[in-house]
This record gives structure tokens, C-alpha cells and sequence, in this order.
RNA sequence: GGUCCCGUAGCCGAGUGGUUAGGCAACGGAUUGCAAAUCCGUUUACCCCAGUUCGAUUCUGGGCGGGACCUCCA
């Protein structure tokens, strides 16, 4: 079945083509390393993860690369005043970028281990990229589609007919807005700096140009060296948040296509913003949130992947502690109908004539049409619950079982919201004194001794484990 | 000011020109010593106004409300 996704670029869904027939080539614009990771970055991250776990599912060998942007953005779109967030964060702590940089990166690593992130193949550091950047720099200069003022580096955007296609934004637009800074040395007040000079930055390379000043890199110019270098002049899908649009990805358009000539990048796709109990997250009004934070509040990085891409990538999403709490009901549901299932496939219950084989097979078949439609997560979580109740009123062969589990695990390779597969029993995994209390209840059950049985069983829970009554016996599993 | 998105039951969120989305929560029943889990059943929908239509929640226009981007931000 054909994938269909969404292109900002024409705004229209569209057939993922790749350019080499069974191969699909994937760029994702990656974290800023000078600050924890939030909520909000891995609603884009994770929505990639789901976007390269499904192309998988559907046989297509992937190549994802993501970057770590360990040279800061200045904070003001000029030269005067303007400060790097890194070494702002620097200045502030009284290390250097680099061990900033460093720190934050191995917490972002951190931080796609605990929400199940499928590694991408590379995740290049831009500060490794200089000479590239610097090649294309270079080139850029030669053809005269950039130019050099002070030192500073420009595209000069008027050279460049395509600039706006993908955002949409025309100069007249973005002089109304009064939102340009004044810069003298810019032709146009659109153009972009490749490759800026300050005395006081701490991360400086000799220029990596012809011609040019001691300095560091523009806010662009990584994604499109990085992007060359891993997967060549033309790629399938480049995805980032919204806010990416403008002026980053334009921009990155307008340098990769002016140096190489050629369409950049098939199909663009943007993630929308997350909210915070409605409204925009943000430090000022005290609902920012980073990933530590919410595993801090108790909540597994399952539950917060779960929360982070039930809806669908390009609607909005309010995040809320509710809304946590439900989807911690939801994998549980999820997760006791897989382990009843893995009881009856291993013979532990009683089985019965049931083959899931039809059913799981409609369940498939249904995940992979709203999956190819755009990842419409909501719908494949809608197909699972529904397949969910199937199993659950089934009384299952073991082979029905067996076709069942399968099938939830390929819905967990693609979504990896619900866990591995539960193990039969988890009594033997209990800690020994509440397998002894297990006993004494089941004796006091015996003896109909309802107090005594109660008690133990709220021990139990107390300890976190909970006991589940089956006809086959009583049993212990983790709360 | 420019560009764009959204408004669905208690909550979160799909989808459709006429037929039950799904999850969570609530209520009744089955089961259980009582629970938990599970199953069965039930309740509350499509912001407002006008138009197109045999029929609109779904299409068109207007209004109101919320949000995003235009500036570092996923």
C-alpha cells in the first residue's frame, strides 16, 4: 500500500516516491544542545521515530540522520547584541560550550533511550562539520549567490527565485511585520548569514573558505552539509517542527539548492507545536516541562511517549497530566489482553477453539491503511483497541493466540508505546516475602478467612504488586 | 498588519453528505467471598447564523471563540 504524507512544501498529501526504488532517505532537524530537552522537542522527535518505524514496517530499508546542534543560535537575529545560547549558558555556569554542549547532548541520548527512540544511523555534531559547511561556503562565494561583509558572510536571497516557496513569505510580508532587524551590511533584509565573526565567541574556526575570517558557522548551513555528507545532494523526507519552516528550512532550501542545483528535498513534513493545559508551553507561565520532569512525577517513558504521539503529528496536542494518566490506563488495557493471550499460547488457561488469525489479519490491515494515510496515529491506536476487544471476548486456540501476539507486536515495532510482551506470570519475579504472603492468603481464602485474606491482599498492593484471581489459580503481577 | 490551523459528547480525540470511531471517566448487570481484571448493556456530540441539498456535524459564506507562524524555539 502507498504511503501518503503530507508535503508543507505543496501543501497536499503525496505518495512517498524515493528516489531509489525500496530505499528511503530521511533528514530530521535535531536538538540544541544547550538546555534539557522538553516535552515539546520529542513530540517532534518522537513523531520522526514513528514516521521511520512505520517506512520500515513497510519494507523500505531507511537511512536516518539526525543532528545535534552544538553550536548555539544567537538570540537576536543581528550581529550587535545578539548571543549565543550556548555561550550565554556558559557564561552563566562558568564552563565552557563545549562541556555544555557535551552534557546536554548525553541527556538528550538519555532522553530517546527512556522514550523508546529507535536510534536514527547517525547523529552527527555540526561542530564536526566545519570544512563542509566551509565547502559549500566557498561555492556559494565563486558563484556569487553569497557575499562577504567584514567577515561576515550573507546569501543573498535575491539571487535565489525559489526563496519563500516553502513557507510561503514574500519580502513586502516580512518588511510589514517591522520585525527585520536593521543590518547595514545586508543587501536584502531577508538574506542569511553562512559564516559570522565575533572576537568574543569562544567556538571560532579559522575560516573554512577562501578568502574568509576567523569565525563560526550561520544557523543553516549544518542541516545542509550534514544532510549532503549522510545521504547525497537529494533526499526523501526532511522533517522538523512548524516553527522550522521559517526562516531555518527555507533558508536550508535556498543554500542546498543554489550549491547543487538540484530539488533538496522530496517531501517536507512538519510537526505541530504541543500545548500545555491549553495554551502555548512556555517557561513565564510555569507549564514548561521537561522530559526528566515528567519522569520525575512517576510516569514511565512508555506513558509519555504514549501521551506524545496519540495525536496525529499535524493536529495540536494538549498536554496534560489527565491526559498521562489515561494513557497509563490505556497500555495497561493493551498489556492485559497480551498477557492472557501469551497464557493461552503457553497453555497456562484453559484454551479454547477460537483462531484469531481473521481477526488479527482485519486488525493489520487496517493499522497499515490509516498508518499509510498520513500516520494517523489516533486511528492505528483506535484499530488496536478494537482488536483489543476482539481478543478479549475470544477464547483463544493457542494457535489464535499465538497470531494474536503476533500481531501486537508488529503494532509495537511500529508504535513502541505498549511494552514488550508481558511474561505469563510474574509471581516468580515478586519479591519473596510477598510470594509468602500470596500462600498465607490463598490458605486464609481457603479457610474463608476473609479478614485475614483481605489484609494480606492490601499488604500486597501496598508494595505495589497486585494479586489477579484466575480459575487456574491466584497469581502476582506488578501494579 | 500578513499567512495558516482548529472549534465533535464529562475529558482527550478520529471520521463521515443519510449507517456504533477509539481511549479515559461514570452508571447498571454478569463474574467474584468482597475486590481487581474481563465481558454485556447504558448515558451525554458534532460553536452560532445563513446558503446549497431530498437530507449537513460533514460542502459554501459570514460571525464568534481558541491556537500557530511571521523573532531563538520541536
Amino acid at each position: 500500500m502507498p504511503i501518503r504524507l503530507y508535503n508543507s512544501l505543496t501543501r497536499s498529501l503525496e505518495e512517498l516516491q524515493p528516489l531509489v526504488p525500496g530505499k528511503v532517505t530521511m533528514y530530521h532537524c535535531g536538538p540544541t544542545v544547550y538546555s534539557s530537552p522538553h516535552i515539546g522537542n520529542f513530540r517532534s522527535f518522537l513523531f520522526a521515530d514513528v514516521l521511520r518505524r512505520f517506512v520500515e514496517d513497510q519494507g523500505y530499508q531507511v537511512t536516518q540522520v539526525m543532528n545535534v546542534t552544538d553550536v548555539g543560535h544567537l538570540t537576536l537575529d543581528d550581529i550587535e547584541g545578539g548571543e549565543d545560547k550556548l555561550e550565554a549558558a556558559s557564561r552563566k555556569t562558568g564552563r565552557t560550550a563545549w562541556d555544555i554542549a557535551r552534557q546536554y547532548e548525553a541527556e538528550f541520548h538519555e532522553c530517546q533511550q527512556k522514550l523508546m527512540v529507535r536510534l536514527p544511523h547517525h547523529m552527527p555534531r555540526a561542530t564536526d562539520f566545519i570544512p563542509q559547511m566551509g565547502r559549500i561556503i566557498d561555492d556559494l562565494l565563486q558563484q556569487g549567490v553569497a557575499y562577504q561583509v567584514n567577515g561576515n558572510v550573507y546569501f543573498a536571497v535575491a539571487r535565489f527565485p525559489g526563496y519563500g516557496k516553502l513557507s510561503g513569505k514574500v519580502l513586502d510580508e516580512l518588511e510589514a511585520g517591522a520585525r527585520v532587524a536593521v543590518n547595514d551590511e545586508k543587501q536584502d533584509p531577508r538574506d542569511f548569514a553562512l559564516w559570522k565573526t565575533d572576537d568574543k565567541h569562544q567556538m571560532q574556526w579559522d575560516a573554512p573558505f577562501r578568502g574568509g575570517a576567523r569565525g563560526f558557522p550561520g544557523w543553516h548551513i549544518e542541516c545542509s552539509a550534514m544532510s549532503m555528507h549522510y545521504l547525497g545532494p537529494q533526499i526523501d523526507i526532511h522533517t522538523g517542527g512548524e516553527d522550522n519552516m521559517f526562516p531555518h528550512h527555507e533558508c536550508e532550501i535556498a543554500q542546498t539548492e543554489a550549491h547543487t542545483h538540484r530539488r533538496f528535498v522530496s517531501i517536507w513534513m512538519h510537526a505541530r507545536h504541543l500545548l500545555v493545559d491549553g495554551t502555548k508551553m512556555s517557561k513565564s507561565l510555569g507549564n514548561f516541562y521537561t522530559v526528566a520532569d515528567i519522569l520525575q512525577q512517576g510516569y514511565t517513558g512508555l506513558e509519555l511517549r504514549y501521551t506524545l504521539i496519540r495525536v496525529q503529528y499535524r493536529q495540536s496536542l494538549n498536554f496534560t497530566q489527565k491526559g498521562l494518566d489515561e494513557a497509563r490506563a490505556a497500555i495497561a488495557r493493551v498489556q492485559q489482553c497480551r498477557q492472557r493471550l501469551v497464557r493461552h499460547r503457553d497453555g497456562l488457561e484453559r484454551v479454547g477453539g477460537d483462531d484469531l488469525a481473521g481477526p488479527a489479519a482485519q486488525a493489520n490491515a487496517q493499522f497499515t491503511a490509516v498508518m499509510s494515510d498520513d500516520l494517523n496515529v489516533s486511528e492505528a491506536l483506535a484499530a488496536v483497541f478494537d482488536f483489543v476487544g476482539v481478543c478479549n471476548k475470544a477464547q483463544p486456540s493457542a494457535a489464535g493466540a499465538s497470531a494474536a501476539l503476533a500481531a501486537f507486536l508488529r503494532f509495537e515495532d511500529v508504535l513502541g508505546c505498549f511494552g514488550p510482551e508481558p511474561k505469563p506470570d510474574a509471581t516468580n519475579e515478586a519479591p519473596a516475602d510477598l510470594q509468602l504472603k500470596l500462600l498465607a492468603r490463598n490458605g486464609a481464602r481457603r479457610s474463608k478467612d476473609w479478614a485475614t485474606a483481605d489484609r494480606l491482599r492490601d499488604e500486597i498492593a501496598a508494595a505495589g504488586w497486585k494479586i489477579v484471581d484466575a480459575p487456574t489459580g491466584a497469581r502476582l503481577e506488578k501494579a
